[in-house]
DNA sequence: CAGGCAATTTGATGTTCATCAAACTGCCTG
DNA sequence: CAGGCAGTTTGATGAACATCAAATTGCCTG
């Protein structure tokens, strides 16, 4: 893992982040300076459930699963976190210990923040704490509709959601690009792999064509009578 | 819908919250001023989704579910609520409208924020503003730790959970009372009121015996094995 | 204590999804 | 281009749970 002080395109991506966006002036670099950048491997565990937690994250490029583990090892992805997104701001004021796991799917580049300097921030600066708070609070409420939504929908409806969400236009026939592997993407709805293959396979009556990570949907609107 | 200003023992109650807890002198005060406090029958809406948020809430009496409903118009709780807690917090710096409907489950008292009053207090008083982040935080965690606990343990397990995590002792025979109907305990769990039942069954052979709301449980280290 | 109502349990059935195995695809490397 | 490997799809099967209906329990009220 290679680890280095933020460059200034880093720092340019840094600002677009939940974290960030919203603050300006001396909070801003305050926040910017107390991080580091690490360029990490594939699967590499950023940390473990259970670990004293020192740090929290903001993912720069690539991917993270946020997981937990039963007893027997099977596997569950709690929140796939992509370009922009904090993980684990909730150590801040949460508890001593990492409450889940957090792996890089892909190489990844993360800007990490120390818990113990945030915190010193957070106390100082109110609008850096203004900045917490907002990030927890979009997460509460993101993680709230994910219970929601995995005990209301089934697998196709679920699917359609999220293509919904991210087409670009209202009626009419629309593509949608995935910005990774189906496998993360069946992570993120609480499929295995295998479901979200046929939960594609129910929508295609509906109009939606798979084709590796481009989706095509006929009639959004049609779609939308899915959910 | 009685409302009134806080009395001596409501005072008290609130305290012992985890919004309230950890704050003292000027800043308890002027956060206990903010409330109104409201008496609320069985099953009476406290807000619904999509209505503009105006108030957060804290249960000092009776049990409020948050919950979501599906176009063709399942139920899915999301969140339970008990006295001590609070809801809707994340609307302080949440977006505009809620995500999420709240109904009280039986007659309940409830503590009224009001959002645009307690945004100001949070920016004038780092000390408030660091209770409400310890409290999102938690919810958080509390959340994450939902979907990973639906995604990955199976209803005899999530039961079991529950128990384990309200039994008194380690090892040996042990007994749970329920604070309130199994029909609760189910949406907690996100089970339907028969899959719970189910549960219990499938538990019986364990040394978990149910008469009404009290649990018993022959071997504490036994009922972990389940898990 | 009887009656009535709501909550819970039980039974029967169907749906949804996980799991295992095998075929298939695409991509990358040698 | 062959070979290999990871990712994805498909098929077959089973487990878990929702749903509907009916029986039962528990509790409250008159």
């Amino acid at each position: 893992m290679n680890k280095h002080a933020i460059t200034e395109s880093e720092r340019g991506q840094l600002l677009k982040t939940t974290l960030l966006t919203g603050l300006q002036g001396r909070s801003l670099q305050r926040l910017l300076d107390s991080a580091i950048v690490e360029e990490r491997e594939g699967r590499s565990s950023v940390f473990r459930q259970g670990e004293n937690a020192d740090a929290f994250y903001c993912v720069l490029n690539g991917y993270v699963r946020l997981f937990r583990l039963s007893r027997e090892g099977r596997h569950a992805d709690v929140r796939i976190c992509q370009p922009g997104e904090v993980f684990a701001e909730c150590m801040i004021y949460g508890g001593d210990d990492y409450t889940f796991n957090a792996q890089t799917a892909d190489t990844a580049t993360l800007a990490r923040f120390d818990l113990g300097t945030v915190r010193r921030l957070v106390e100082e600066d109110s609008n850096i704490a203004r900045s917490v708070m907002t990030c927890l609070s979009q997460h509460l409420i993101d993680t709230m509709h994910c219970v929601g939504s995995d005990r209301l929908n089934t697998a196709p409806q679920r699917v359609a959601d999220y293509l919904l969400e991210r087409c670009p236009t209202d009626r009419g026939p629309a593509s949608v690009q995935l910005p990774f592997q189906k496998n993360l993407l069946a992570g993120m709805l609480g499929l295995a792999p295998e479901a979200l293959s046929r939960a594609f396979s129910t929508l295609r009556p509906r109009g939606v064509t798979v084709r590796g990570r481009m989706i095509q949907i006929g009639d959004v609107q049609a779609l939308r009578e899915v959910v």
